[in-house]
DNA sequence: CGTTGGGTTGAGCTTGTTCAACCACCGTGG
DNA sequence: CCACGGTGGTTGAACAAGCTCAACCCAACG
């Protein structure tokens, strides 16, 4: 199945290592996969089973997508180690990057008529667990408490995603820049991630195209940010000093 | 219940009077209150009286909040008829309109610890279906087909809302203002209300601080689409004359 | 008939964009 | 080993889109 659509490497059941550099926990695949987003109740044994055999391990390269809006919608991915950016292209190689996604996170699950809703690009090594569409939501319709689960993570990323309308419409770049370090801390920390320093993998291009900014702009708030001592900056890491000053700086 | 808390004219359960000026279709309280925005499969009987029992109708004067960021999360409202304005207020009067929600849809539904997750305000006269929340809740878990209306409305919102971000962030004033017609246009259609003319109740502030304009710039939007003869405006109505011009210029 | 609130229009200003140069890093190949 | 080009990030200067502030219009209303 997924693995011959999208070429990616598929892993043997059995190597199930865990080297996420910066995740504490390692989130298996059949551990819990029904968890959306943070909670993480393991399912019992017979119905981890049941759901792990309609899983494949997959491991993604670096800048490497794991679906693009439009194609027709393939597995369902639930991401157990790195970071995926969500996004959608528009005309001249524009895009809107809607979400970044954390190990534990589902992706791949919004579809339009039939066809993938976003783009999903593999920001670090991704490792996924990816699961046949129809047998996950037969799982899913099957198992009410997995039901809720998911739906429970529709909510939390509306309300995400509520959030990042105002940072969208309403605040200057600074205070953009400002207000994505407070989510990604925010963000890392309710997935058991270190925070200190901060790991941003991501590409300037990726943050401006987050943050409705240009890479220049993005750039700048940075350095602004670091010229107050508001935070320290080192190649992929990022330290923040003053959380507090921080904060306010973002305005919201 | 819901009287108390929010001061809004409760009405007898008999007079569920359809005078929707532009809706085609009343969607009176207990006639499929589950369905969340746009399928309407009406529920048997039987169910239909549960629910009913759990909802209070309510009519809601222009400019009156339905519910409030915040505040201790009360009933659920369905949108009879009229339209609300869902929104976030940020400091110094700034505020982001997330959506305007026609008749058929569901708000105050998110909560974030206990309260309201969103401002909603009434743009027009409303009147809604109010349901307690627990009884809703409790509702909705007892019967399957309503709990999966329920998750497809999240669904359809996290699409449009992943949509509007990219209005937000991508997008130039005249861009913003085109495809806010065109998305208009579209939910008015989908909801089997009138487009031609297209009814617009809401304020360049409203429509301002939903694309993350000022009311200004909105205005000067609207003047160059109307010297361009693209669409004609008269008060709080517009009507589109040339759709294929305003999509290029919508430019997504 | 004056007041008020929403909308429009103009002029100047600010913020963020554009364009260009420059730097550090890195893998490649002579 | 070092020259080379490519990539991603930073910085500067000029520019433009949208914001601010102010004036003005018009309809509603007491």
């Amino acid at each position: 199945m997924a693995s011959a659509v999208i070429s990616a490497q598929v892993l043997p059941r059995k190597s199930l290592a865990s080297n996420a550099k910066y995740a504490k926990v390692a989130i298996p695949c059949f551990h819990c996969p029904a968890k959306a987003f943070n909670v993480c109740k393991p399912l019992d044994y017979e119905r981890q089973k049941e759901l792990f055999e309609t899983g494949v391990q997959q491991i993604w390269r670096r800048r490497q997508f794991l679906f693009r809006m439009g194609d027709l919608a393939g597995p369902i991915f639930k991401i157990t180690s790195g970071i995926v950016a969500v996004s959608k292209p528009l005309l001249e190689g524009r895009r809107q990057v809607s979400a970044f996604l954390l190990p534990g996170e589902v992706c791949g699950y919004l579809e339009t008529n039939g066809g993938y809703a976003f783009d999903g690009e593999a920001i670090t090594e991704v490792r996924t667990c990816s699961f046949n569409r129809r047998q996950f939501h037969a799982f899913v319709a099957a198992n009410r408490d997995v039901d809720n689960e998911v739906k429970a993570a529709l909510e939390e990323r509306l309300q995400q995603v509520g959030q990042q309308q105002a940072v969208l419409g309403q605040l200057t770049s600074t205070e953009r820049v400002a207000s994505f370090l407070l989510t990604m801390t925010r963000d890392y920390s309710a997935h058991g991630m270190q925070t200190r320093p901060l790991w941003l993998p991501m590409s300037r291009a990726d943050i401006a195209d987050y943050l409705g900014l240009r890479i220049e702009t993005v750039s700048r708030a940075f350095a602004k940010l670091k010229h107050r001592k508001v935070l320290e900056l080192d190649d992929e890491e990022v330290v923040i000093h003053d959380l507090k000053r921080l904060t306010e700086l973002a305005g919201i």
